[in-house]
DNA sequence: GGCCAGGATTTAA
DNA sequence: TTAAATCATGGC
């Protein structure tokens, strides 16, 4: 076993978890369990700090998930140069949220998922699309599966798909996984510029402006990226009073406002809208 | 029972 | 080019 310590003070795991970017985690003893790939890691704070338990041959990558090697600090305090009170607000109340370096096939089949749906179901969604193409495995007495591979997949019906409650999205699923079968390597999309690996995106089926960024974001590290979906459009109109209506120009806004910050940024405000709701309902 | 969820596609104007 | 209708499904 490896243990990887780190100080939670830009690092909450609580915070990075539920802020959207994964759903494949679940509460564990003091902690968290966190599966990426046919991996897992568990996670907890302790004494501000952030613990991670993982095996030894798992330990470099989630040093790498974690995204463990960059200044958190440096962009928090980019943050208060703007002056922007939400923002700054947003960046107080998530100062430890951490964007996660995610596989990026699992981050399309994730995020082709979420469309037009919420995190609860989407998370039971892809738990369910695990456990019905993924191994069974175990770690510290506790079971789990993992993201099912390409050869995983080979008997994959849409029939099947449609039995995981992924309602009209599973004709996408089912489109995506042919297209992998017919040789399809979105991992070589890296190579390309932010701009030209979006309309590869793109071109898939089930795929438009949002969940494009998200894939960027989240699984291509591109952080010029600024996913708006119907809680950012909120900020967007009520927060920065824009007046644009259509999201991808809203999200073009954003980036050209804050570069190579953006998704960082974007992060922060989701968090923050999504918590402060919850508070105002109480 | 209508509205909403980390929207996209299809069709109409 | 932009606007509206349609797409499953569970929670509230």
């Amino acid at each position: 076993m490896q243990k990887i310590v780190f100080s939670s003070e830009f690092f909450n795991i609580k915070d990075t978890l539920e802020c959207g970017q994964i759903f494949r985690f679940t509460s564990f003893n003091a902690g968290f369990l966190v599966m990426s790939e046919e991996k897992v890691a568990y996670c907890y704070e302790e004494n501000s700090f952030t613990n991670i338990i993982c095996e030894d041959s798992d330990r470099d990558y989630f040093y790498n998930f974690f995204d463990l090697d960059k200044d958190y600090s440096s962009i928090y305090s980019r943050v208060q140069q703007t002056n922007i009170d939400i923002l700054v607000n947003a960046s107080k109340m998530g100062k430890g949220i951490r964007i996660l370096k995610q596989n990026a096939l699992e981050m399309l089949f994730s995020f082709i998922v979420s469309q037009n749906n919420n995190i609860p179901r989407i998370k039971n969604s892809i738990e369910k699309f695990c456990a019905l193409y993924g191994e069974k495995k175990c770690f510290l007495d506790r079971e789990y599966f993992s993201f099912p591979t390409k050869e995983n997949l080979k008997n994959c019906t849409e029939q099947d798909l449609k039995g995981i409650g992924l309602g009209y999205r599973a004709e996408y699923i089912y489109n995506l996984i042919k297209l992998i079968e017919n040789g399809l390597k979105i991992e070589d999309f890296n190579s390309l510029s932010t701009i030209k690996l979006k309309e590869e995106l793109l071109k898939i089926k089930g795929v438009g402006p949002k969940v494009a960024d998200c894939v960027l974001l989240f699984g291509f590290n591109r952080s010029d990226t600024f996913p708006v979906d119907t809680w950012i459009e909120k900020v967007y109109k009520e927060d920065f009073l824009g007046k644009e209506k259509d999201r991808e120009k809203q999200s073009k806004w954003f980036v050209n406002q804050f570069k190579f910050d953006a998704g960082y940024f974007q992060q922060y405000l989701f968090h923050y809208k999504r918590k402060k709701e919850e508070k105002d309902k109480n």
